[in-house]
DNA sequence: GAGTGGTCTAGACCACCGG
DNA sequence: CGGTGGTCTAGACCACTCA
């Protein structure tokens, strides 16, 4: 007999339910429809609930689920497509801007943070808190760092209407371009809070240099929801005309 | 006495395990080093195996550790960039592209790729798959997908060398931009062998339209290990310049 | 209060790596 | 071979939501 090498190595259980689990959805599922509790599933393909959740996980990571506490798993809609293309007129507080601003105040941004603004560690920059919301729900949270703070006319209130006179002035800066990195990342407390998330569920982490007059004028770092969101990012078809 | 409202809702263990370990990697750990052994650190902490692990599991995602299976816990060094900024000189098989072609072949693309290049389902398009290193790691596998195959003077070896042959005439075309999403997926059994992963590993997946006389070129759908890299998007100022 | 998903335990066995 | 991380089990209890 021939030995076929590398022979079936055997699949983990949880893959293989995710894989039945994912044909069931495409087959015999629509979007938002509930599915059987944990318990019984699990009963239903003859493993212990942990294997059953294992699968779940994977495929509420893909965004082929949601699943919340005290109501059950449901079949997730596909993901909203969120554009983060650079532009000029994308500054934070463009008109049209889809981020709503919650708050801000001064504060020592994070070691990462100042590093960018290039700061001293420990010394404070205005920090802004933002939210952006697609149908209804809350898909990224944003902390915006503008160094300073030092002006005269700026509210002392440290709430929504701080938050827009320090959009206003960056918007009256002369933007000359900005930066950006993806990563995933673990949603911490807070993030989790607002993102309607538990601690620790996975979010993509955006950050972005804005640079003005050859100098970094604000450093935003915004946290997606991995499992709704998409991020996507268009050429601009005007300027590669230009540089033919 | 007064009800403090809102009290301290208690966080997860694995949580505050994560936080702890967090801490410890920060001040008593070099990148390369070996972590105690989990069911060791378990003692440690006086948790079960399992919670342990969900906070190792986190680390793991954030890409603070890397773990190996017949080896142990290593703390991560930190994310290699990938420049993801859009170009017109960054075509794939451009000179300098950092990719290694292995193969390519004849084959249908999955149901969204159809959709994107705009050819009928089941329809076989040329397809190339591809492998980023860097520092000797396997960071991201990729699979290009080319229309109009039915070339003549393509060698009929299914290998790099047809690979090469299908990147050169991408590179003779017209290119006149590109289209790029982002998302959060789990490695499938092939790239996660390919990325020395586990099956159901969190990968970004980077999703790209080329584009050539008003139609899409080729696609790729590339694969990323989510927690060695982190993509980098950076403004071209040359053509930000020319707005103005 | 009934029912959901989230956390945690204590244990077993397996696949893989290295000496 | 011994030691590592990966998988799986069967059970318990908790936090949350909604009727």
């Amino acid at each position: 007999m021939e030995t076929t090498q590398r022979e079936r190595e055997p699949e983990p259980k949880y893959w293989h339910l995710r894989t039945l689990l994912s044909k069931a959805l495409d087959t015999e599922f629509s979007v938002g429809e509930i599915l059987p509790n944990e318990r019984e599933l699990a009963a239903r393909f003859g493993v212990a609930r942990a294997t059953l959740r294992q699968a779940l996980e994977q495929l509420e990571l893909e965004g082929r689920l949601q699943r919340r506490r005290g109501v059950g798993t449901t079949v997730a809609p596909p993901r909203v497509g969120v554009d983060l293309s650079p532009s000029q007129h994308s500054w934070p507080g463009w008109s049209g801007d889809p981020w709503t601003a919650t708050a801000a105040a001064p504060a020592p941004p994070p070691p990462a943070v100042a590093r960018l603004l290039d700061v001293r560690a420990g010394e404070p920059v205005e920090v802004i808190h933002r939210t952006l919301m697609t149908h209804g729900q809350p898909v990224a949270t944003e902390q915006l760092y503008v160094p300073g703070s030092g002006e005269p006319r700026l509210p002392a209130a440290e709430g929504p209407e701080r938050a827009r006179w320090l959009l206003r002035r960056l918007q009256e800066t002369d933007a000359s371009g900005q930066d950006r990195t993806v990563e995933l990342g673990a949603a911490g407390a807070e993030a989790a809070r607002r993102l309607e998330r538990l601690p620790g569920s996975p979010v993509l982490l955006v950050t972005t240099r804005y640079f003005a007059a050859g100098r970094t004028a604000a450093v935003s770092v915004a946290t997606y929801r991995a499992d709704t969101c998409r991020l996507t990012f268009a050429d601009q078809p005007a300027l590669t005309a230009l540089t033919s």
